[in-house]
DNA sequence: ATCCCGAGGG
DNA sequence: CCCTCTGGAT
């Protein structure tokens, strides 16, 4: 099978997000934040946890912590009471203690909006750096989670295991004004239809243009 | 490469 | 029971 050519490879990436879009166009980001600061720690909490899970706490966590300063004042422990529910909850509470103070001392107690700067925040990775940046208008980045990491897989848009290869695969495949959309449709789309355990490509809107149509998981 | 880690679904 | 969830630090 000879490889597909660079311009088929695009213009199908573009036609399934195309696709995607039509089918479910209310594509966002489903984690509720009002702030900066609430953006970023409910993005830091959402690591390896359901949004859905995420968004039952925070509730609670954003009433009674408002600024970094809230959470440079605090303890683990204190936190843990607000977080017991979230997966990697001492890890998680543990971060955020150290995210307000650095929060302080690096950034007056704002919340930078530049991928480099956020991603050396404590607890904060290159993919919640990622996502944070294109929700402020920060810069414009493709964060390769486990959605986009299992999808990219799927559809043959990246062959790499490295999140930070996928996510240069996907630059390179899709127009940069896409990249915000089609990061929240990926996403949507692997949440609702080509979920981890059973993707239902009975329902897929882009199944014809999928390689692995069909194929069951397990594996690769 | 390993650890962290509760909750929901199959 | 096992797998997965918008990972990051060591």
């Amino acid at each position: 099978m000879a490889a597909e050519r660079v311009e088929e490879r695009k213009a199908r990436a573009l036609e399934v997000i195309r696709r995607i879009d039509a089918a479910m166009p209310e594509a966002k980001i489903e984690l509720d934040f009002t702030t900066p600061l609430e953006l970023l720690v409910a993005v830091l909490l959402s690591a390896q946890t359901t949004d859905k899970r995420v968004n039952l706490v925070t509730p609670a966590l954003f009433r009674d912590f408002r600024t970094a300063q809230d959470y440079a004042d605090t303890t683990p422990q204190v936190l843990e009471g607000y977080l017991k529910s979230v997966g990697l909850f001492r890890n998680k509470s543990k971060a955020l203690v150290k995210l307000g103070k650095a929060l302080l001392e690096r950034h007056h107690g704002q919340v930078p909006t530049a991928r480099a700067a956020l991603a050396e925040l404590p607890g904060v990775g290159n993919k919640t750096a990622g996502v944070v940046t294109i929700h402020l208008d920060g810069e414009r980045a493709f964060p390769v989670d486990t959605h986009i990491l299992r999808l990219s897989k799927r559809l043959g848009f990246s062959r790499h295991e490295d999140p930070d290869d996928v996510e240069a695969d996907l630059r390179r495949l899709l127009p940069e004004a896409r990249w915000f959309k089609a990061h929240q449709l990926i996403i949507w789309h692997g949440r609702r239809v080509c979920d981890a355990r059973s993707p239902a490509c009975h329902r897929c809107v882009v199944a014809d243009l999928c390689p692995r149509r069909g194929v069951p998981p397990r594996k690769r």
